[in-house]
DNA sequence: TAATTAAATGAACGTACATTCAATTAATTG
DNA sequence: CAATTAATTGAATGTACGTTCATTTAATTA
């Protein structure tokens, strides 16, 4: 008893000395894992991995998240709470704007948004599969809510004959699709500035919906 | 030895019996990994689960490709050269279109070709990360050259003044985004039929480039 | 400070993984 | 049909996995 009180440190502490944290806070696991699954993806990410991301072995991840499911889940839970959240405010200011800068002011939200956000989005987006039945439907409802938004700003431009559109829910999609994809191809300090950028993709957006700017 | 060869019968043999295939053609463990990797993910896929799915042992599968890596490269690299064959053939019919049409024709042919083969679409989007940097190399040229082509066309298109587009590199980049979402909310059998969706998103990105069709 | 609660460790459990290989079976060829 | 080559099996190898847990360490509370 004694003895092994004294040669057998603590880990956390030797940890601690070698340089690692060596404290599971749920920030730290939440930030380790979002990097590590958005680049191997959840299957090929350990919680070995995420315990060594954090500096802390594996067992004390368990304190914070019952398992390796959960741990996902609580990312895209807390991703898209907080998009729909950071959306509701953004609302807020105006509430009764016409459709074309509606859907303009929706649009650059989501694209600053997401471009600051990348391992989040790409988490919440290709990892619905990993997800059990239950947990699935929890998130395809917040992403329905959010697709729902853009839905609705672009069945009162319908309305209003500001947008000539076909169908509100495949230019919705399209819409998505479009912005979203910039995650995909853009990296700060590019060729292009991301005032330009989001510029460029507003007069696309809008177009698209039979309404040009210019 | 007498009695082995008796009472051991071949497992390819008994697995027939039961259902199974049995033979390891490499066309059917393409057909396999491609549904177990686009629903699962590359990572999640085991050699014994695509084994299973062809009715035979996993060490047979090692007659086709050296590694599991080499059976996903497989798959990605077959996938986009048939694509850039499918577009080559496309193109050969007419050559020298005006940039509308040629946008047309090419917006029409990737929503037509992806929608037909959504698993390699997902699996050469998605899988990227689970490739080794040289293979990765290997497929993103072939995508880049897929890019190219309907970067050539937008700019022919400013050229000829008949889009008013920004920068060529940015619209094919959005463009292609929109088209290829269409695989993330298509199924057969929906309220749309294809030509109808087809022609709602040829209107979006004639639009999109500055073009009114109407 | 003493008692209590919370957090983290280090080692272990059983399972599943990619891959290998000698032996067996099937297919091809001369 | 015999000889040869190719394909497949079944079993094994070593590794890594998610998760558990008694024990130790740290933090909180009285």
């Amino acid at each position: 008893m004694f003895f092994q009180a004294i040669v057998f440190k603590g880990g956390a502490a030797l940890a601690r000395l070698a340089g690692s944290n060596g404290k599971a806070t749920a920030k730290a696991i939440h930030k380790h894992s979002l990097e590590l699954i958005a680049r191997h993806g959840f299957a090929a990410v350990s919680m070995r991995m995420i315990a060594d991301a954090v500096g802390v072995q594996p067992g004390a991840l368990y304190q914070y998240h019952p398992t390796k499911q959960a741990l996902l889940l609580d990312i895209m839970q807390k991703h898209l709470e907080a998009l729909l959240k950071a959306w509701a405010k953004e609302k807020e200011s105006e509430t009764e704007l016409p459709a074309i800068e509606a859907l303009e002011r929706f649009a650059r939200f989501h694209i600053r948004y997401n471009i600051k956000r990348p391992d989040e989005v790409f988490i919440a987006y290709m990892e619905l599969r990993s997800l059990e039945p239950e947990e699935f439907k929890l998130i395809e409802e917040l992403r329905r809510q959010y697709e729902d938004e853009l839905k609705t700003i672009i069945a009162n431009g319908i309305k209003e004959n500001s947008f000539k559109v076909e169908d509100a829910h495949v230019t919705a999609m399209a819409t998505l699709a479009m912005l979203t994809g910039i995650n995909t191809w853009y990296r700060t300090g590019g060729r292009l500035s991301q005032k330009k950028i989001e510029d460029i993709y507003v007069n696309m957006v809008l177009r698209s919906v039979g309404c040009a700017k210019d």
